[in-house]
DNA sequence: AAAAGACCTTAACCTATGTTAAGCGCATTA
DNA sequence: TAATGCGCTTAACATAGGTTAAGGTCTTTT
């Protein structure tokens, strides 16, 4: 399951032909792994390689000359790392892995080679970078105007979301295995602000986060409290693109 | 000038050909216009088209249930807003005009082909998204990590920044036709903040904002404040594209 | 030229969240 | 089994920024 995360997640947009899902297999391979800690983008500072989480937690975040940390994205098993800075040559974050993870590294030119060769499926990885921004832009929404309690709401609906994607949840729960520092400075919080809320939120029965692990209580009032919508994470190829066989 | 605002932005990253500038000055045909207040989204709620900003500003953003308001990024000319919501059939913000615009509607389709017809475009016009992420990135940091005076300094800059590469600044000065009340919903502040926060920096010496029109009295001090750097909206294509020819 | 409406400005007061600091519990190491 | 360290918890206190309200200056409308 997890192995093929990318093709289960990419299969959700279009009806991959064989062809495409040998590709996708073939990207696939497990090929290295990164400890707690390790950062992902050392290597591709000259980079040219995209990194595929098979299984684990890493993150994006940028550091403030001062020190101060923003965690801008969770990279969850099934994404791929690096396409941007592949494309572009830019890399402008940092990226660590959060748990020990599984990884492959696929060369940077069988990605651009996607582009030309196999369109459709560049559409998909062009897909999956828009449903970064979308996620991105819910951020921002969350930072400039939801209030603690809504922030907390948002983010664990939307983890819950994205993990059930790549099926590893269970029901209204999940492991999420990092730490209430790592959801402050992903959320724009202080640690200690980040514990108080989640306190208020388990009494009040809405949500539990305890030992790595997340319950939903309910997840209809969650919704609610934060105005969230996965709507904004779906989404289907344009019909040319469908109709393009290879 | 700014009637090939795109060809201009795009000209920074790949050497077009001939053939490509005519397709591309065939979407610069301005066919349309906004008037200020009116929303670019209503057409595309069974949308299939892109529209190109010629000329004037607009937004994006998203209100929340209880109608707090976040801005989640500014069109400016030369940008194409509606890609992503026409490449994947969801729109999840709503778009409107902050002054009177010109425009050029583009019709979905031609710019799905591109993907398959011209790739070399097609990355380009990629970049594009790619570039708005950085972006939007940079906004999540400012709204997670920045105070108030860093996050002003941040979008001032990056406007100053953007504008340059369409051509319509003047040296450390530029045009900035928003309301407060707007920089407040961008930048998760309240209008009467943004007041205090901007009439402090005038005092410092630092930036100017007055009767829609911005001055950076000291960019290199500005910078420095919020950790500004530009190179994350640089970039240039994997090598692999520009080899291709058509 | 009066009235209305945007937008900006200022002031007084309020609160959500930050800061500092200390203790706790568990896991790892020695 | 003591010691160290990391992450969680709680409490007391501090502050950046929010809220409300009122007045000012334009511009547009009548």
């Amino acid at each position: 399951m997890i192995a093929n995360a990318l093709t289960g997640k990419l299969s959700l947009l279009v009806d991959l032909e064989k062809s495409e899902k040998e590709i996708l297999d073939g990207f696939c391979q497990e090929n290295g792994f990164l400890l707690k800690g390790q950062s992902l983008t050392s290597y591709d500072t000259d980079c040219d390689e995209v990194v595929l989480l098979l299984e684990g937690w890493a993150c994006r975040y940028k550091i403030l000359n001062d020190g101060r940390r923003q965690i801008t994205s969770f990279i969850l098993p099934g994404d791929l790392s690096g396409v941007r800075a592949c494309l572009f040559g830019v890399s402008d974050y940092e990226t660590e892995a959060l748990t020990d993870c599984k990884i492959a590294r696929i060369n940077g030119s069988d990605i651009v080679n996607l582009y030309i060769e196999h369109p459709r499926l560049a559409a998909a990885i062009t897909w999956g970078s828009a449903r970064e921004e979308a996620m991105l832009t819910e951020r921002v929404v969350s930072l400039g105007r939801r209030n603690a309690k809504e922030r907390i709401a948002h983010l664990f609906l939307e983890l819950h979301w994205r993990l059930e994607a790549v099926g590893v949840t269970e029901r209204m729960a999940y492991e999420l295995p990092i730490t209430q520092e790592m959801i402050a400075d992903c959320l724009g919080l202080s640690i200690v602000h980040v514990n108080r809320t989640l306190q208020s939120m388990r009494k009040d029965k809405l949500l539990e986060y305890r030992n790595g692990y997340v319950i939903l209580h309910d997840s209809k009032k969650l919704k609610r409290l934060c105005s969230f919508d996965s709507e904004h994470l779906e989404g289907e190829l344009h019909p040319e693109f469908e109709n393009l066989s290879e």
